[in-house]
DNA sequence: CGGGATCCACAATGATACTG
DNA sequence: CAGTATCATTGTGGATCCCG
């Protein structure tokens, strides 16, 4: 049963692949947690995540809206105004969120005591 | 999970960017996978992930040393025959792993229906 | 066998400026 | 306000050769 061992992993190597593409990189977990701590425009968000160009920011943006965790709804045009809100969709990320947010201060204790 | 509002939410990004930059990118993860799964030699480890280079495994490896996730042992001089190992700690992310591992099956799921 | 060194090509990101 | 445009810099991938 070796086979079939060998082809289970490398399909667990795949979905893991999926959903970095999905959520992985620098930004995305990042736009995600600060929408969910309630910003919902372009500005607000820019300027609470450090860092963040607005470049990578509308790249991101544009990235998580075609995957579906995100919605963009114009909200006014003169002046025009933009809001973005999480999906119901987005909301099953929060397991591997808060994994991630754990092992990050597991992690930064674990490097204190070096 | 329901939306509660966190003034300080920045530092959740923050821990989730550390966890990023330890685990994060294309390859780290596959590798964890693949030497989850029994592979300890680099050739080994290199053939199992699709796609993979050996100047990527490399850098790869040295990054994942150097945050304390595996452990490089030299077995034997001559030939030269070196075996990579998991650390306990690297155990701690299988929480993370298999979190996303979950959600890319669901995500696949999401994707078809489509 | 387990890599490192090098060179090249190209993709991703960053900085800054600017606009409907 | 919500992005684009442009250019500079960095990161990544591929190929090849090399070495202990």
């Amino acid at each position: 049963m070796k086979a079939v061992k060998e082809r289970n992993f490398q399909e667990k190597i795949r979905l893991v692949q999926d959903t970095m593409f999905v959520i992985g990189g620098k930004w995305k977990l990042p736009i995600i947690i600060s929408m969910y701590h309630g910003n919902k425009r372009f500005n607000d968000i820019s300027l609470s995540i450090p860092h963040i160009t607005n470049r990578m920011l509308s790249k991101e943006l544009k990235h998580l809206e075609e995957n579906l965790l995100i919605k963009r709804t114009i909200v006014s045009e003169y002046p025009i105004k933009v809001e973005y809100t999480l999906t119901d969709y987005c909301y099953s990320v929060s397991e591997v969120l808060i994994a991630m947010e754990k092992w990050g201060k597991h992690h930064r204790e674990k490097i204190k005591k070096k």
